[in-house]
DNA sequence: GATCTAATGCAACTTCTGTTGCGTTAGCCT
DNA sequence: AGGCTAACGCAACAGAAGTTGCATTAGATC
C-alpha cells in the first residue's frame, strides 16, 4: 500500500507511519466503534483530509493497520501435535482476553462487514496465520501421528473456530479449557481421517 | 421490550410491528452498513423521532429485530445423529448464502460490537439455538450413541463453529462439503470422550 | 362520549462527518 | 543551489445524524 508513490521518502513515511500508529492507540482506547478519522488525525499530529485523501475512510485505516501483524509470528514446536494445537489454541483465548491485543484484530473483523478493503487484509493475515500454524500439522503428518492427506490447515481451522465462535458469535466466555477442547476436538478428527482433503463423499 | 408500556394497544403496537418490519427491509436491501435511523422511519410510515425515543439506535432496531427468530426453530430428527448433526450445519451453509436470510443474523453480529442490548440480543438467541440442537445430541446419548456426561451444547458448538468462522472470520467460502466435515468431526470428537463436560484435566 | 395523557408528529437546531478549492511545504531532480 | 510538483495544511462548506420543545393524535378510563 502507498507502495506505487511517486515520492516515499521523508515526510510521506512519517505521516503514514504516525497515522497507523494513531489507529492503534484509537482502536486499543475507544475500540471500533470509537474510532473517527478526525482523532486519528489530531493524535498523529496530521490534518484529517490528509487521511482522508490517503485512506479515504476508517476502514481503510483499519485494514493498513492488520498488515504487518501477520508476519511476525511463528507458531509453536513442543514436539507433540497435542500440545502445538493446545499452545495455539490457548494462545488466542489470551490475545481475546487483552482488551488491547484485541483491539485489531477485532476491529477488521468488523470493518470487514462493511468493507471489501477491510475483507481483502482479512483474507490476506487469515491465510498467512493458517500457512503458518499449519506448519505445526504439517510436521505431526510426516511423524506419521496423521493420516496422510490430512488437510492440515482444516485442523487449524478447527482449532480456531470455537475460540472465535464463542468470543465474536455467540459471546460466551473462553478460557483454557475452552481452547485445550478445541485442539483435542480437532485432534481426535485429524486422527480418524475425517480432516482428509480428498473425502468428498 | 417495549412490554411495560402503559399503552399497549392499537397505534403503538402497529408502530412497532411497522418499524420491526422495514428494519428487517433494510437490513435486507442495504445491510448493515446501510441501516439508517431516518430510511427506517420513513419506511415504516412513522417520524424518525418516534424512533429515537423508542429504540434510541440503530443498534436497538437490530437487537429487536433478532428476537422472533428464535422461537420458531425446530431442530431436524433423522435418527441418525451423524445426520441431525449435517443437517444442522448444511442448514447454517444455506441460510449464509441467501442474502436475504443471512441480513438479520449478520447484522446482529456486527451490532454486538457496539452494542450491550445488541450483546445481550445474541445471548440470548443463540443460548435458545443451542438448547433446541442440543436435543438432536441428547437423544443421541439416550440411544447410548455418544459417551454419558458428553456436553450436548458442546457438540453444537463445535458442528456449527466453523462454518461461522469461515462466514464471518477468514472470509472463506462455503459449501455443503464444509458442513458435512465440521458435523463429522465434531461427532467423531463427541464419540472419542473429548467433549465430556466434566473433563477439566 | 368526554376526559386524560401516553405516544406520535413536526420543525428547528446543534453536532459531527466528509468534501472542495486553494495556498503552502518539503522531497526529488538537475 | 534552485526549480518542480506531489503531498500536506487550512478554511469554508455541504450533508447527514441526532436532539429538543411544543403541538397534535388517539388509546385508555370512567
Amino acid at each position: 500500500m502507498t507502495a506505487g508513490t511517486a515520492r516515499p521518502g521523508g515526510r510521506t513515511a512519517r505521516v503514514r507511519a504516525a497515522v497507523l500508529q494513531a489507529t492503534y492507540a484509537e482502536l486499543v482506547a475507544h475500540g471500533y466503534a470509537g474510532l473517527t478519522v478526525e482523532n486519528v488525525a489530531e493524535r498523529a499530529g496530521v490534518h484529517k483530509t490528509t487521511v482522508y485523501r490517503r485512506w479515504e475512510s476508517v476502514d481503510g485505516l483499519i485494514a493498513d493497520a492488520l498488515e504487518p501483524g501477520a508476519a511476525d509470528w511463528t507458531p509453536p514446536d513442543t514436539g507433540s501435535l497435542e500440545q502445538d494445537l493446545i499452545v495455539i489454541a490457548t494462545e488466542l483465548v489470551r490475545v481475546f482476553g487483552d482488551p488491547e491485543q484485541r483491539a485489531v484484530p477485532e476491529a477488521v473483523v468488523v470493518a470487514a462487514f462493511q468493507s471489501s478493503r477491510a475483507v481483502e487484509a482479512l483474507r490476506r493475515f487469515y491465510a498467512s496465520r493458517h500457512a503458518r500454524a499449519a506448519q505445526v500439522v504439517t510436521r505431526a503428518i510426516e511423524r506419521g501421528e496423521l493420516p496422510a492427506g490430512t488437510d492440515p490447515v482444516e485442523v487449524v481451522r478447527l482449532t480456531c473456530a470455537p475460540v472465535f465462535y464463542r468470543v465474536f458469535i455467540t459471546r460466551e466466555p473462553v478460557d483454557d479449557a475452552v481452547g485445550r477442547r478445541a485442539a483435542q476436538a480437532a485432534l481426535v478428527a485429524a486422527r480418524a481421517g475425517v480432516l482428509v482433503s480428498d473425502q468428498n463423499s
